[in-house]
DNA sequence: ACTCAGCCTTATATGCAAGA
DNA sequence: TCTTGCATATAAGGCTGAGT
């Protein structure tokens, strides 16, 4: 009962999974995330506004990858956990949507994702989670993969090992997999569900949650997570995050990072 | 140092017709 | 069935400059 969030702000950061428990911007405005998003307070409710719709109350809520929402919550704070869905089972990923919905699981789910923290960042010293460890203790079970074409595969590995300051052009990688750039964009879109240039664009924002606990000019992580300067970085954030870097930055004071290996690639850039 | 707005350029999204 | 190229709309990229 001592202790406040303050003690238990905690992130941690895989290569398609991310959790969150910490505060939540009070002034955001509409959000668009390139993934998944599960919301729940800590504790009470909080409010949550799709689009132009109307605030609603919630205990807990999803919200499909690059729709716009708001969110406040009653204690300042949130728990949130973002699942990528790139190479997410679609069949599944409905499953989730269908799990969520259903007013007998709530209590449950709501549970299970409040003790969540607790026990991630346990097993996530010293070991590597895996996405699987965590889906199981974040959802009771882990979500299945999606077959993917290997060359879009291929083109989904090149992308990560670039690391997030890349620039990399479609045309580039439709070079490297023996496509033209028409039929790469295509399936590219038809085989992850997200097109090209949404996914390029929300990996790089997405990085700048692994910098926002760091101390130093806002203006060398734009440039180090590949946005040509900090207007545009500013932007970028702010549309997809609902919040201004320096926002996010000041809300993640004292906020514990965790995170595997490859999404880390960028942190000391 | 950071945010915000405007403006032009360019890459990408998407549907379609057609070739292999 | 898979792939390509093309046409057109749209959003990101890139830049400037002003305000905080």
């Amino acid at each position: 009962m001592t202790a406040g969030i303050e003690d238990h702000k905690y992130m941690l950061v895989l290569d398609d999974r991310l959790f969150y428990r910490g505060l939540l911007g009070h002034r955001m405005k509409a959000r668009s995330l390139g993934a998944v998003s599960i919301y729940l307070a800590p504790e009470g409710g909080f409010r949550l506004k799709h689009g132009n719709g109307p605030w609603t109350r919630r205990e807990l809520a999803i919200v499909p990858p690059y729709v716009a929402h708001q969110a406040v919550s009653d204690c300042g704070s949130i728990i949130s956990v973002l699942i990528e869905p790139e190479r997410l089972d679609p069949a599944d990923m409905e499953r989730l949507f269908v799990e969520f919905g259903d007013p007998e699981r709530r209590a449950g789910l709501l549970a299970r994702l409040r003790a969540a923290a607790g026990r991630l960042s346990d097993g996530a010293r010293g070991a590597r989670m895996t996405t699987g460890a965590f889906d199981r203790i974040v959802l009771g079970r882990a979500l299945r993969e999606r077959s993917i074409d290997p060359r879009i595969e291929t083109a989904l590995v090149e992308m990560e090992g670039d690391g997030l300051e890349s620039q990399t052009l479609a045309a580039d990688l439709a070079g490297i997999i023996g496509l033209s750039s028409s039929r790469f964009l295509h399936l590219f879109k038809e085989q992850t569900g997200v097109s090209f240039r949404n996914h390029r664009m929300w990996r790089r924002a997405r990085g700048f949650l692994l910098h926002a606990n760091h101390s130093g000019s806002l203006t060398d992580v734009a440039l180090s997570l590949g946005y040509p300067d900090s207007s545009h970085f500013s932007h970028s954030i702010r549309k997809t995050f609902g919040l201004q870097p320096r926002s996010i930055r000041i809300g993640s004071r004292n906020l514990r990072v965790d995170s595997n290996a490859r999404a880390a690639v960028s942190l000391h850039a």
